[in-house]
DNA sequence: CAGTATCCTGTCCGATACTG
DNA sequence: CAGTATCGGACAGGATACTG
């Protein structure tokens, strides 16, 4: 029911993957943005992305079968819908994070365009990733991904044992 | 030169919008995913990824001039070359965290297939966003957007005033 | 092993016109 | 205002065969 580019992504079972999947195309992510931003009527998205309308009502159905928007009619006669996010959508919000901290870093030479300031203090914030068990920040160096308790043959292939423990066999 | 689907995205100047302009095709991200593990072998990346050859050609050659990668020669006859990550593809491994956390919460009922684990004490990580000028948690109610020193019109619409401050006038 | 060369298909997207 | 309907184009991606 969803379009779909590649359903192989699913079959891959890795959860990057996955969120590849439902995440779909790319003005989906744009409209995840807006939407955080506080966006919630059809051509506020509109107006704000220059979108073609039949694309725009595409993504958004799309993305409410995908549970990321939940459609909720705010006036019966005439009948009009506003898109709220649900909590799935709004947890989302790491990954504009880390492309907004990535694209600022790397695609902004002439300097920040858009910048998250930490609304207490007005200073300029630097999103980095940390482990909110440990406290400290990932690094590949300290962290690395592993077969979860769900991990099919495949995963565990690409996944499987780190290289230091494979060489011990 | 690079094939790029949305060159509009580009003129939104809005960095996630750029973000999303360099990483291109969702091959690229699962490129990524893999480069970050330590694949750098052609032959290594279509069997783990079951990618058409001549996709990854594109995709290889794509990421090579968007400065993702590096082409190295490893040997010369027969010539031979291996992809390593520049330091602009390793800054991308934020956003690979952060969609594998998303994966995971969201679009793994049956249990996580893949987790990120800390290397010191084996336990599973919770990957999540910290400002690291102030230490605290990224939330969109302690930070918000907003225009840069190199912010356009646009951008100022957008992301222009917080709302609390617009009533006010 | 590490690709290149062709041909083809899917579908995301854009433009435009129209409607309750 | 909030969409729907239709048509067309571009390009990522797939399949396959071939090469140094």
């Amino acid at each position: 029911m969803i379009p779909m580019r590649h359903k192989r992504f699913d079959k891959m079972e890795c959860p990057i993957a996955r969120s590849l999947e439902r995440v779909g195309e790319w003005w989906t992510i744009l409209i995840l943005r807006d939407a955080l931003l506080g966006t919630t009527r059809f051509d506020e998205f509109q107006k704000s992305l220059e979108i073609a309308p039949n694309i725009l009502t595409r993504r958004l159905r799309a993305m409410e079968e995908a549970g990321l928007l939940q459609r909720r009619r705010y006036s019966e006669r005439p009948p009009r819908d506003e898109y709220i996010l649900t909590r799935r959508g709004r947890d989302f919000s790491p990954v504009l994070l880390a492309l907004l901290a990535w694209g600022n870093k790397h695609f902004a030479p002439e300097g920040e365009s858009v910048s998250l300031v930490d609304a207490r203090t007005g200073l300029t914030a630097v999103p980095a990733m940390y482990d909110a068990v440990s406290g400290r920040p990932i690094t590949m160096r300290d962290f690395q991904f592993r077969p979860g308790p769900a991990a099919n043959e495949r995963i565990h292939r690409r996944y499987g044992a780190p290289k230091r423990e494979r060489e011990t066999k």
